[in-house]
RNA sequence: GUGGGUGUAGCUCAGUUGGCAGAGCACCAGGUUGUGGCCCUGGUUGUCGAGGGUUCGAUCCCCUUCACUCACCCCA
């Protein structure tokens, strides 16, 4: 075997990429509307940039971050999650002296080191988009209804949008303790996850799958009847919005999410199509964040779209490459150089042309204009050379006709565009 | 990190109670000395994932390993 991909890391195929450019250019056509900036940021970043912003404990810094050192002995990491550097570069470009508002969305590949499997893999592919600056519940709604809007132009309906507020510093921190103590008095039937974590992460007790768990929960404390006073006002508010513009959505009180910087508002688009990597999307509010990396203390709220797994919910429906629009058929080496100039001229053009290189018969040279789709097909040999007019077939109804070489390109624009 | 499944032609997969390795599709050529799709005829392609063991003989049995894959975990 020679040398093949990184475990988890794919290649994106012709065929597949038509897909993922579709998906690309909609979320720039839908979030340009709704006044987002597109900015980029560098792969690699100090490591501690994540282990500030997401949190020491969670799976990701623990575990999961493609973490090594330069030459010069500093720390670097493959970015694992796109907002950590979109806020690094905010309050590095300080960005919010240009405007008190910014939008800002984001695509490209981040990386964990994790198992691969049906829709999770070590290098994947995240949309993102995050608002700074705006705490009123009604940027809440309007990236809701962003997402929600982008999902309907991609054409991907089976999914459901579940939202949950995680409280703030204020409510959380109350209610986290009421948690443990709840779970404290039936660790017996918790399972052997759960008693580890109970203590470090009990809200993830909630939203385990194990029976036992389960049914140990289900008369658990929940966070949303323990929300302050302007946490539940703002969660009111942002139901309140999303159902004033008309969007679906259903309050799931166990969500719960995996970066700690999350507060009030979280939500997931998720689906029962992909198995058990069924969030698409996520996000959530993190006012603090910003503050706590070193920037102003500005709100901020924003989400990631994982592009793989749309990519795999769009499954089948492929979306066909480009075809030629003329193959040209050539017979012996004189007409064989001739048609090549001719071809690269109509390329030139800005006509598909296409031809053969291996000196193939005729018949063979039809084959492959048939099998690349190819809209017409000129048939030049030495006859044609001289008379300087060629066979031009159309494809699609077999019919022929004398075409002059000269006048090719505005001949099969005509034809083209009718 | 844990557990299960699968590795045979370019692709999808058969197969052998251990005895020279198969089909369909794809590809190539011919049937038409310069005309595609349908049809017909013929043809090419494999270290049967890798290494070791058992055996007269292993693609098949055993061990090891790697890759892929699904699930747990975690998450987009």
């Amino acid at each position: 075997m020679s040398i093949t991909a990184i475990k988890g890391m794919n290649d994106i195929l012709p065929g597949e990429i038509e897909t993922w450019q579709f998906l690309e250019a909609t979320a720039r056509n839908v979030f340009g509307t709704y006044g987002f900036a597109e900015i980029r940021t560098p792969a690699v970043e100090k490591t501690e940039l994540f282990c500030r912003s997401i949190g020491e404990t969670t799976d990701i810094v623990e575990k999961e971050m493609y973490t090594f050192d330069d030459k010069s002995g500093n720390s670097l990491t493959l970015r694992p999650e796109g907002t950590a550097p979109v806020m690094r570069s905010f309050i590095q470009n300080r960005l919010h002296t240009l405007d008190p508002v910014s939008k800002l969305f984001y695509m490209g590949p981040m990386f964990r080191y994790e198992r691969p499997q049906k829709g999770r893999y070590r290098q994947f592919h995240q949309i993102g988009a995050e608002v700074l600056g705006v705490e009123d519940p009604k940027i809440d709604a309007q990236v809701l209804s962003m997402l929600n809007q982008y999902f309907c132009r991609i054409g991907i309906e089976s999914v459901s949008l579940q939202i949950n507020s995680l409280g703030c510093p204020e409510c959380r921190p109350g209610y986290r303790q009421q948690l443990i103590d709840y779970l404290e008095q039936r660790l017996d039937s918790l399972c052997a996850d759960c008693q580890r974590r109970y203590k470090t992460n009990p809200l993830r007790v909630l939203d385990c799958k194990a029976s036992g768990c389960k049914e140990a929960t289900v008369d658990a404390p929940e966070m949303l009847e323990h929300l302050c006073a302007d946490c539940e006002e703002h969660f009111s508010a942002v139901k309140k919005h999303l159902l004033a513009l008309t969007i679906p959505f259903e309050v799931n009180a166990r969500m719960v999410r995996g970066l700690d910087y999350y507060v009030r508002t979280t939500f997931e688009m998720v689906t029962d199509r992909l198995g058990s990597q069924n969030a698409v999307a996520a996000g959530g509010r993190y006012d603090g964040l910003v503050e706590s990396l070193g920037g102003p203390a500005l709100p901020g709220i924003g989400f990631a779209i994982g592009v793989e797994r749309l990519v795999l919910m769009k499954g089948e429906e492929k979306i066909i490459p480009p075809v030629p629009q003329l193959f040209i058929a050539a017979l012996g080496q004189a007409a064989c150089d001739q048609a090549f100039v001719l071809m690269t001229e109509l390329q030139r053009a800005g006509i598909r042309a296409e031809m053969d290189y291996q000196g193939k018969s005729l018949k063979a040279q039809m084959r492959r204009a048939n099998k690349l789709n190819a809209a017409y097909t000129l048939i030049i040999g030495e006859e044609e050379l001289k008379s300087g007019e060629a066979q031009l077939k159309c494809m699609a109804d077999s019919k022929q006709s004398q075409a002059k070489l000269g006048q090719l390109a505005e001949l099969l624009m005509e034809k083209l565009t009718k």
